[in-house]
DNA sequence: TATTGTTATACTCTATAACTATA
DNA sequence: TATAGTTATAGAGTATAACAATA
């Protein structure tokens, strides 16, 4: 007996390529709002916390620190966020979010659950249910 | 009450994200073999099928076919793959897979199996039959 | 003229490293 | 001297477009 998967069929291969696929996806539905992923990540990070320092959006985000400052940048030019200097430490930029960046927020939500119904259509909700669980357990 | 779940809750965000870091993670196995996931990926295709034209390897792939061309480079390079002419049609470079080369592929697989071993470690049986059923669903 | 493979070029994304200002 | 943010530079990955050979 074979027990030895072919490569298409393991599960990491599976999600990385239905990933980057959704993620494409996702990417094309906020491309009318000017933003890419990143951008909702560091919205979404924003709008639950109240604004950690530029470096630590960072780690959180798992990416370099530069790359904060012009996704920064870009929702600064946009009105999502504002940039408030921390008068306790003058080196500290802090980020907060406009009413603007939270309406901004809610469309990419939107967008990601309109993707939502349409990825999960074929599965039952018993299957919806458990991709959610297994994602849950998943997801670091 | 409020259905609108936040945008990290959605599945296409856990599952975007998700895929990257697995995606990532693998990535890392296959560099030892001198290999990126989309080598894999053709090796995977090659051997299943007799050798298509390299328009249609990129069809399949979903990626442009320039790239095939630097991807079967690489692979010829390592020798696991061969180019060979199809004599009724002399425009077409026919690829077929060596001996090496499928030895390549089965350490591409057993490394997807490993790091499957570890992704579904905190699933129970019931979970990684639902995952692997969901995933199914998904796929393209 | 159309098609296959190839090459040349450019673009997107992101990280690393150098720099500025505060501390 | 060390740290936050920024800027400059560079690299990976991939696509688009021009090109050569063959049909």
């Amino acid at each position: 007996m074979d027990d030895e998967k072919a490569l298409p069929a393991t599960v990491a291969f599976r999600l990385g390529t239905l990933g980057s696929r959704v993620a494409e996806r996702y990417a094309e539905r906020l491309r009318p709002f000017g933003l890419k992923p990143k951008h909702a990540g560091l919205l979404a990070v924003l709008s639950r916390g109240p604004a950690a320092s530029q470096q630590d959006l960072a780690g959180e985000l798992r990416v370099a620190p530069s790359l904060v400052v012009s996704l920064a940048d870009e929702l600064e030019r946009l009105g999502a966020v504002e940039r408030v200097r921390d008068p306790h430490d003058r080196r500290r930029q802090v980020l907060t979010l406009t009413d603007g960046g939270r309406a901004l927020l809610a469309s990419c939500t939107t967008a990601a659950a309109h993707l939502d119904a349409e990825l999960l259509a074929p599965l039952t909700p018993d299957q919806r249910r458990a991709l959610d669980e297994a994602l849950a357990l998943l997801s670091p």
